[in-house]
Parts: C-alpha cells; structure tokens; sequence
DNA sequence: TGTGCGGCTTCCCCTAACTGGAAGGTCAAG
DNA sequence: CTTGACCTTCCAGTTAGGGGAAGCCGCACA
C-alpha cells in the first residue's frame, strides 16, 4: 500500500504519515523503488494515532497509549491513568478559557463601539484605571 | 531605563522584550554603550502588550490593537470588532474542548481501570466496534 | 591597577506538530 | 517518447518566546 493509499485510508495527510515514520510512530517497510509500503498493521496503527490526536493527545500521549496497545498484557489502569491526566488538563484549559472569556466579555460589553475614539477596553489594556471594572486594582 | 528595570515594571522577562523590539512592537533607543534605553512610552506600550497577551490576544492581535491604541482618531467600533472576533476564537475553542472533554470523559468512565488487560479506551481508539458506547459508528 | 562579578549585547539552536515547496526519481498511459 | 501523477528527500517556516554561549561594560574592592 502506497502512501496515498494510507493516507485515504486514515484520513491523515501523507505530509503527516511521513512525520510519523519520521519521529518513529510507524515504521513501514520500502518496495524496491523506495516507496513506502503500508501493511494492514501500519494503517491501524495510524488510524489509532489519528483518533487519539482528534481527541487531543500529545504525541507523546500517543506514542505512550500506542505502546500500551501493543502490550497484551498492560492493565487498563495505566490507561486510565493517562486519559485522566489528559482530562485534567482539558479540563484546566477550561477554566482558564472561561474566565479569559469573562474578562473579555466584560470588556466587550461595556464597549459602545461606535465612531467615537474613548474605549474601555483600550483603557484596560493600558491599565487606566477606570470607574466601570477595574480588573487589575486588587495589587 | 535599562532592560532589567523595564522588565522589572512590565512583569515582562528581559528575553521577551528583546523580541519584541525584534518584531518592532517597540523600537528603545540606544545609549552610547549599547544598552537599549526604555523611555515611558515604550514601559507603557510593554505594559500593554503584556496585559493583551495575558487576554490571549495574539501577537497580530497586539500590533493591530497597538496602534489603535496610539490612533487618537480611532473609532471604538474597531477595536471592540477585533476583541469580538478574539471572543469567538475562545468561544469555539471552548466549544471544542468541551466536546472533546465529554468524549474522553465517558472513554474513562467506562474503562474499570484495574490490572486487567481489557480496555475500553484503547478499544475505542482503534476503533473496534464496543457494545457500550459507539462513538464513531456513524460512519 | 587589576580583577571579579553582575548586567548587557548578539547569535544560534530548541520547542510541537506539522505544512509548503523545490528538485528530482518512478510508473503507467497514450 | 513524452506527459502527468505519484513518489522521494531536504529545507524553510509557522507561535511566541526559552536556554545558553561568547563576549563587552561598569562598578566595587584590594
């Protein structure tokens, strides 16, 4: 199987299959004019990385979890244990973007956004201190 | 102002002020021994860059907001149409992570998570059709 | 006067995870 | 035989800086 073939298949680009092989994800095997060659388990394999990167995976995280899929014998707590940590992190993203997007928000809101040059949220920006919201007073 | 005193009142780390009169966000004179010399101006457009970077603004973002910033004759409209379009990145980004978050989160959910080879998670990566929760089966 | 130390300079490489493009070999069809 | 699609490698660029080396500058202290 051709590169093209893979990446039809997995739906990852060839500029990426290629990456993979680069940093040692797959390891395909080479016809006699130097084309890659895919076996089924090299398409699987791919497949796997794709569906953990869509679900935000570090390569690392992939390389580890693809590691653990190719032991028969690991415990799904090691599994877990990865997933959990990644959830975590998701989930201080979270937080982080929603009280980014409060502040924001704040700022937008209060922005009448028309022709006239005063702006609140300029002002905030260069930290003038300002009646409405003063999100930096606390030092 | 030498640059450890600029960093020391922007909060910014001397490295990152280099680079930033590297992008000419900011452009200190020199003195005659070579230091760069930060008057008030260039603190204060630090000051407000660093505030706009910790908002998430991106660099583009700061340069634009920047020199909305110092256009007396500037109308609010613009900036408030910039930070808007900045809310909706977060607001997709948010919509995203918390998709992916539900995903992952019933992966875990169902994994039992003891020494046992058996896994839901790496199942459901490589896409091996489970009896309990078929995310992917649309296709 | 020398010397040691902290602060400053430039320069280059590194990050994550690719993407784009150039230069050139291979293969099948017409 | 040529054309065009497909493949190869390699180089550069992306974001927003961080790490660290090699080498000035300035001031204190002996």
């Amino acid at each position: 199987m051709n590169i093209s073939q893979a990446s039809n298949s997995t739906g990852l680009p060839a500029k990426t299959i290629r990456y993979y092989e680069d940093i040692e994800l797959v390891q395909p095997t080479r016809s006699e004019n130097g084309y890659r060659a895919f076996s089924a388990q090299d398409i699987q394999k791919l497949a796997f990385v794709g569906r953990s990167r869509s679900l935000g995976f570090s390569i690392a995280d992939c390389r580890a979890l693809l590691a653990l899929y190719e032991d028969r014998n690991r415990a799904s707590a090691d599994v877990k244990k990865l997933a959990e940590n990644h959830l975590e992190q998701i989930d201080r993203k979270l937080r982080e973007l929603h009280s980014l997007r409060d502040v924001l928000g704040q700022l937008v809101e209060h922005c009448h956004g028309d022709d006239r040059p005063d702006c609140p949220i300029l002002n905030d920006l260069a930290n003038v201190p300002d009646a409405q919201s003063n999100t930096e007073a606390a030092a």
